[in-house]
DNA sequence: GTCTATATAATGATAGAC
DNA sequence: GTCTATCATTATATAGAC
């Protein structure tokens, strides 16, 4: 049995098919199927209905679980340096299930996805509005619009990492994760510090355009002009 | 028959059958059934094994034939300002199906999503390239590294998109993509030309680190400092 | 060239033995 | 509680008629 389980621990039985199901469902996709799950687990597929009644509810208990233990990290965790804004999932190979499960999620679309994001999306904008107001970031013309801007790219050019590694295994998750991090921490911390253009003018441009199409473009952003800092 | 073809003109079943494909893929994902595709082409599905042999065959004719659109679009694209590297797709509804293409290739892993996205890393790298020697774009100290950064956030995001969008009708791809662009324009704008930080310290300490870490850190900068610009 | 009908494989659901 | 065996569904692949 090549299992390479994380916590085949103690567990009761339907535990035991939950984190397994977790776990499948994290490495190849929630098209896994009942037959893997169960072998992954060291049960028969039987079992799976007579736990859950069916693979669908099994999923909503993954799903369920997953949030639970999101929120639990995050509720222990440091509010590290904005350096992209997932550095604090990378500590250990459950944290790194936990993402790539979420990661799924999100690219398979449906439901569960769309509640995660939104998780994040929330959770970010607190994060930024913090930062803003302590002013380590430069407010911005928009808030929410950035932070789901930002959640969104952050998220996806994870996901476009992670769709490039097909079938991954287990145990290859905090590894690849980390890989990532070391790829991106780079330009992440150029872009954000020095930005992109040499010139304001295309920012300048829009503005302008968005100010003649509409009368109040109803910003939160105080009185226009160079990137202020409050502190 | 509520086909809703793009260009069922008289074209051969084969051609139909191609287009066709590549409208359902871009639509609901590579695992649209034969069946679906088939009945949009307006015939039978014996007629996909006839004319190509396997559902797969199809499926990489289909890739071939995106791929050559895309270079044909490119070469008649003007360069346009970066304000992410993808405005030139918007244009009319069948550039918009083939970035669906790209964004599903990409998703779903595999050898196709890797070629698309590879290309469009080596297109974004001459485009960034050219930019930075132009003097518009700030130079990097890893052009590779923030090239490949910021295509695999630009489509991420819009993998994203897509993904809390299930089973997007084909006429709708044009929308939902402009849709995309008017929320992300401004946050993007404003990061490229403002950045995010208010204080150099997170990238300065990093590059120490990186200093300390590595003796001969394989930068292609010039002199270490402030971020200037050369016309 | 095109269609209808069928074979084969995989999956989730289910029933009943232990 | 757990397992084995089977059913029903769906998808692709295939064969043969027109």
């Amino acid at each position: 049995m090549l299992f390479m389980r994380i916590a085949d621990a103690d567990l009761t039985a339907r535990a035991r098919l939950r984190d397994a199901a977790i776990e499948c469902f994290a490495a190849v996709g929630f098209d896994a199927s009942v037959r893997t799950i169960a072998d992954r687990a060291g049960v028969s597929a039987g079992l799976i209905r007579h736990h859950f009644g069916s693979k669908e509810a099994l999923r909503e208990e993954c799903d369920q679980a997953i949030l639970e233990r999101y929120h639990d990290l995050k509720a222990t965790g440091i509010d590290s340096p904005p350096t992209g804004i997932f550095g604090q999932f990378l500590a250990d190979e459950e944290t790194g299930v936990l993402l790539v499960y979420i990661l799924r999620s999100v690219r398979d679309g449906g439901e569960p996805g769309r509640r995660f994001l939104e998780q994040l999306v929330e959770d970010a904008a607190r994060t930024a509005d913090t930062a803003v107001s302590r002013g380590l970031v430069v407010p911005s013309r928009d808030q929410g619009a950035r932070v789901r801007y930002l959640v969104y790219q952050s998220i996806g050019a994870m996901i476009v990492h992670l769709s490039m590694r097909p079938d991954l295994e287990l145990s290859d998750f905090s590894n690849v994760l980390r890989e990532v991090v070391m790829e991106t921490t780079l330009p992440t911390l150029e872009l954000f510090t020095e930005g992109l253009f040499t010139t304001r003018s295309y920012l300048d441009d829009y503005l302008a355009y968005l100010q003649s199409a509409s009368p109040e473009p109803a910003t939160d952003r105080g009185p226009e002009g160079e990137s202020s800092q409050r502190s």
